[in-house]
DNA sequence: ATTATTTTTTAGACTTGTCTAAAAATTATT
DNA sequence: AATAATTTTTAGACAAGTCTAAAAAATAAT
């Protein structure tokens, strides 16, 4: 069993891995927690001894299976409290995260199966992240930024990078919800913007909003 | 703030506080909470600096209005939290105080009365113990003991005084849930045993049994 | 009304998770 | 390749919550 600590730590090293090769640095991990790199060091060596991360001094930590697991498992229960909160208890999207990282710490399967069941099996979070099953497994979508799209490309909003609530209530206000079709009708070379159609109008979206926005095409 | 240590103890406080008049010992909460007396002295000077209990040293504590209303409302999750996992997720009424007691220390306002209101506001848990109301008030209701009824009384079983698994499986097994009218056919002075009408069956029950189901007449 | 027993508190220690400051190792720079 | 800059680790300290053992206070018993 892991203390709270422990599972925040296992998330976090989860993440950093999921688009870098290498070993997570200890000083990545410090900065995702907000913490210092002295208190990681002294995480890692616990959670070397406990045998879900590989650890060698100077070198960075990588998930065991056995971790790799056991943080899939965090991030599924807390994706499926997501979509509870939002589904069944008229939170929204930008409301959800501060409470999901309570509820991802309860421990019972036979709870987390159950809301699962209630839920419809959902695959998905309210922002677009998969949901891993029982087995820790997720299934990769291709989604792309939107910013990687060219002009006259379009593609179905699937998901977000950035899911702060200033963010996300920032698309809510332009009316840019997951599922919607954009179609890119310009690219601005002078500042990266974009010119978008989205429901039948035109918008114009900031390179910054643009690598922030999933697109499946 | 409360840490999840500080609200453990103000719970058991509040509940060895309804059903005595004076202060409560450092010794009964200790008991209550499986720890030593010296830890629960450590304790409640803190929550006395806290002013959430009135504390004089050798005295015993009780609970000031604040503290009072603190602990009610984590009783009224605690409870809240019981109704959904059975009636929404398919627990049995045995099996939900161990997950109730992580998930009473959630803290978001906006989601214990979302989940109140997705229960339809319900007034008592899957035990026959009252909720609080947002202002830590609850409605004492006029049970008794099935073992104060006499000769020919009766009345619905409307809660349980000890809720463990065991002995909630018990009463399944003899078929006896909330709801049910009961009726004292006998009583037997040797042993204070029960002979009782369910479901238009005779059964007979033990004092200890008796001592331990309410009944509202 | 003393003495004995029980309860409560204090004192000091230990664990978990954190921090600061300094030392050691690695990586970057010239 | 040697030095500078950065990263990582170690050492020692601190707060929260717990414990044991001993002292102090309250209660019970003779």
């Amino acid at each position: 069993m892991f203390t709270l600590s422990e599972e925040n730590y296992l998330k976090a090293i989860y993440h950093l891995e999921s688009g870098s090769e290498k070993g997570i640095s200890t000083n990545a991990i410090a900065k995702s927690l907000e913490t210092k790199a002295s208190s990681a060091t002294d995480m890692i060596k616990k959670l070397s001894e406990k045998e879900v991360v590989f650890y060698k001094k100077y070198q960075g930590v990588t998930l065991t299976d056995f971790g790799k697991k056991t943080a899939a498992n965090i991030v599924r229960k807390h994706r499926l409290w997501e979509v509870f909160l939002v589904e069944r208890l008229n939170f929204s999207w930008d409301e959800v995260h501060e409470v999901a990282e309570q509820l991802e710490h309860i421990k019972s399967p036979k709870l987390i199966n159950q809301l699962d069941a209630l839920l419809g099996f959902p695959t998905h979070d309210p922002h677009g992240d998969p949901i891993p099953d029982k087995d820790g497994n997720v299934n990769a979508v291709d989604k792309i930024l939107l910013a990687n799209l060219t002009k006259n490309e379009r593609g179905v909003c699937v998901g977000v990078h950035d899911s702060s609530s200033e963010f996300l209530r920032f698309l809510d206000k332009k009316g840019i919800t997951l599922g919607k079709e954009i179609t890119v009708l310009e690219k601005e070379d002078f500042d990266d913007s974009l010119l978008i159609e989205i429901d039948a109008e035109k918008l114009s979206i900031s390179k910054k909003i643009a690598n922030n926005l999933y697109i499946q095409k």
